[in-house]
DNA sequence: CAAACTCCCGGAAACGTTTACAGCAGGCAG
DNA sequence: CTGCCTGCTGTAAACGTTTCCGGGAGTTTG
């Protein structure tokens, strides 16, 4: 009862107050020495001291009320067991690192809702910035992006007047750079396998590989096209799908985990890659590099956006003044065993991990 | 200058009291419309249309730094390259998700320092609670677990008296199952890729390889064992140095990741799989089934592991007084075409995704 | 018709920190 | 000896919420 001012936080954890009233100093003080700006010797050792014996840590929510900045930013991914956002995230990482600030991913598993929840959640102050790659972008998606209370930086196609800093890619003309290489490399029955048409990405890349088509003046033959999702297991039924109905020689897929499930069901169709049936990916993961034989891929550059991306968000972060920016990657091809037109026997050395293949 | 009070926060986004002052109603009635609970007819109405007018959105951390909590949880993994975490975290994903909060992920890339600072700053209250599993322990890094101002479950090995809620399995008896496999299928000469032994894991699965010889009364041929990372390229190099100079006739792989690597160099180096070599991999991740042969391999029970993890530390946050517990997972043997005694000539039919294959 | 009870409202405190400001002591120059 | 400057210190306000509490108006009950 008698106790003159409560020191402790609710759960009984030490605040400043408790470290001020047992070094016998203002919290004021007790605050500064803290942070290491001013003091006296004495004061300093006295608070240094009490802070040590109660064990006292600081609240960094408080602190952030009072600095109104948090030291963290969030990327905000489909799907972390896509090999191509980990690519990213590492880019990212590394940039935000530099900054002094801490990296927090989340996965909204493509649920538009989950998303802006999100959104509707952390950004209101949680962090001091986030990166978000959605693949599906509704009004009311775009609309909370455009408002949020933090800084938000888009990786992936948004409409052209979105006041929205932007990193893409034009995985349209991506999907061109498949189809050409494979032309040159004279197979004509050219198939895909793709993600659903209802998100951005499915809908660019189906487009690209139309007019890719077109321009090589080949008849699409609408059995030659699937779609799944963007992963692995429905990449290898929507692969069996075409198998049963159509005799590709040579398939486009949408990802490389597309692709590594159209690997599996060719080989278990008993057709050889590339030699029955050429493969080209896309994202340039390390899991292209992982199969037998090492798949072809189209490189969107997925590394390269983490890091503009990173990079405009902390200079957005620093003046949020500044005018939205767009900024663009170009794709490229790495050829690789998949779609060679002379098998080889053996898997390749494994290349340097990280460097951009030999592009067509 | 004649503003009685300043209703904006400092970046001039709207507060609880510039809506209270657009409504003219007070604060109090404001925020308790704001949060649905209380208030008029006519009030409701009139702060809900401020609000709408000025956008208002809540600063979450002033909300945090009054209620106490964040409704976030964070998990720090080594790699979230390493599918193996992918699965534990999409575990984890859906038990707290349940319990209305959010998951974020931290990558530490499994330094120490890395992970010890994330532990003092993420854990200074930005989240409600942290799931570390971390590869490394140290003396300092317990320490620093222990008295952490949130609660912490560990997902992996710890001191036994270590007084922190424990999710563990045991990798010793793991490995011992890979080697019961492959010596029941008649391989004697079985060799053994591993990860850094200064880690726990590590450590774990090198006496587990040992003990299981000498159950079997297999004298160990120190050449049969090599070391590398965790990671593909370490494993698919270290399995090169092995085969330069030793001549297996199984290889026992301290994770999927390794096991893809030895694969290839197996493949480079013109062995067959599993005909000359058997192989087994460890974690039965996705990976292991996305391979040609698909991968046999060892699981520890990732996603078990992370949905108890996450179930303690849901259970801990509600009560902290709680004593610290501890949990086991035990592993089996997922038995694939990798290490079949009759080869494959196709992959398998793809598997139901999640549900562990048969034991051996 | 008075008393008791409901509802709703506003003032103010609280969460734990940082920081502007003013006061105070001591040292030095005039 | 007086005045000023310097270096610390403590008081109090602020960050943006939520919530306790007391009071007022309106309604029901005895």
């Amino acid at each position: 009862m008698g106790r003159k001012r409560l020191q402790e936080s609710a759960d009984g954890r030490p605040t400043v107050h408790t470290v001020a009233a047992r070094a016998g100093v203002s919290i004021a003080s007790a605050s500064r020495v803290l942070n290491g700006v001013g003091g006296s010797p004495e004061t300093v050792r006295k608070v240094r001291e009490a802070a040590a014996e109660v064990g006292y840590v600081p609240n960094a929510i408080a602190r952030s009320l009072q600095s109104q900045r948090t030291g963290l930013v969030a990327l905000a991914v489909e799907d972390i067991g896509n090999p191509v956002y980990v690519e990213m995230m590492r880019a990212i990482e590394s940039v935000v690192a530099a900054s002094g600030r801490q990296l927090l991913v989340h996965a909204t598993g493509g649920q538009i809702a989950n998303e802006t929840a999100l959104l509707r959640r952390l950004a209101h102050r949680y962090v001091d910035g986030m990166i978000v790659s959605p693949i599906r972008v509704t009004d009311d998606h775009l609309a909370a992006l455009v408002d949020s209370p933090v800084p938000v930086v888009v990786v992936g196609q948004l409409a052209a007047d979105a006041p929205v800093d932007n990193v893409r890619t034009d995985s349209r003309t991506g999907v061109g750079l498949a189809v050409d290489h494979l032309v040159a490399a004279g197979r004509r029955r050219i198939g895909f396998v793709n993600g659903p048409l209802d998100t951005v990405p499915g809908t660019a890349r189906d487009a690209g590989f139309r007019a890719a088509l077109a321009r090589h003046g080949i008849a699409l033959d609408e059995r030659l096209v699937e779609v799944g999702d963007f992963r692995y297991a429905a990449g290898r039924a929507a692969t069996e799908r075409l198998l049963a109905r159509a005799q590709p020689d040579a398939l486009v897929c949408a990802n490389d985990l597309i692709a590594v499930g159209a690997l599996h069901a060719l080989l278990a169709a008993g057709r050889r890659v590339p030699e029955d049936v050429a493969l080209v990916g896309m994202d340039d993961t390390e899991l292209a590099r992982m199969m037998f034989p090492q798949l072809s891929s189209v490189s969107l550059g997925s590394a390269e956006r983490g890091r503009r991306a990173a990079e405009l968000l902390l200079q957005r972060i620093a003046d949020p003044a500044l005018p939205p920016r767009r900024e663009q990657v170009a794709p490229s091809l790495a050829a690789r065993a998949s779609s060679a037109a002379i098998p080889l026997l053996v898997p390749e050395p494994a290349p340097a991990p990280r460097t951009p293949e030999v592009t067509a």
